[in-house]
DNA sequence: ACTTTGATGGCCT
DNA sequence: GGCCATCAAAGTT
């Protein structure tokens, strides 16, 4: 069953348990969302969009959600989710994939066989994902995200590279698939969550 | 037009 | 775990 526009309007903190484990996939080149970062808006230091500043860059997140929102850091594209309510800029950035479709194209875009998926610049590149698609509907474009496999364990923890926010890096908004061998990066859980 | 700063990845120990 | 190349975006002048 596909999903529909509704899902995409949930709080942003409840989407990102719902997108554990939901199959992102580029003109059917993809895999399992296996970790994800909420970024929460203008009182969050750490999100593009702190302080509600509204660039060409952040537009997108201040639209409707269920857009992508992409952008470019250290030569490498990030994909985020946009979430939460039309006019409240928040995100959900996806780190990491775990590959079912298209491997071998995968392979050939990443001129590797290892480490395909396991971080939100990889899966861009596996995936072929640049600015290009930068507003594209998830549910409407050959983006998108469809149904995937049941998650039963998520575990919870600060965010990545975000050391100089302030507070903000503290804060546990990081999500993923407890156990998963893709999630880009082994840290341990502050609590784990059970669904 | 110029300066600062990374929501990283790859490779090293 | 640590280091750092390298450039686009944003902010400043």
């Amino acid at each position: 069953m596909a999903l529909d526009r509704s899902f995409f309007e949930m709080p942003t903190l409840e989407l990102c348990l719902h997108l554990l484990g939901k199959e992102l996939t580029h003109d059917g080149v993809g895999g399992y969302i296996v970790e994800v970062e909420a970024y929460m808006g203008p009182h969050d230091r750490a999100a593009h969009s702190y302080g509600g500043r509204r660039t060409k860059r952040t537009e997108v997140m201040f639209g409707p959600p269920g857009k992508a929102y992409v952008y470019t850091i250290h030569q490498q594209h990030c994909l985020n989710v946009v979430s939460g309510k039309e006019g409240h800029p928040e995100a959900i950035l996806v780190r990491a994939l775990q590959p079912t479709k298209g491997i071998e194209k995968m392979m050939e875009r990443r001129g590797r066989a290892d480490n395909l998926t396991n971080g939100p610049g990889r899966l861009c590149q596996a995936l072929g994902i640049t600015k290009a698609q930068y507003g594209w509907d998830l549910l409407e474009s050959p983006l998108r995200i469809g149904p995937g496999i049941p998650v039963k364990r998520v575990a919870v923890g600060p965010r990545i590279g975000i050391e100089n926010t302030g507070e903000a890096r503290h804060y546990p908004w990081r999500f993923w698939i407890d156990g998963n061998e893709h999630v880009s990066r082994t840290r341990k859980a502050q609590k784990i969550i059970e669904l």
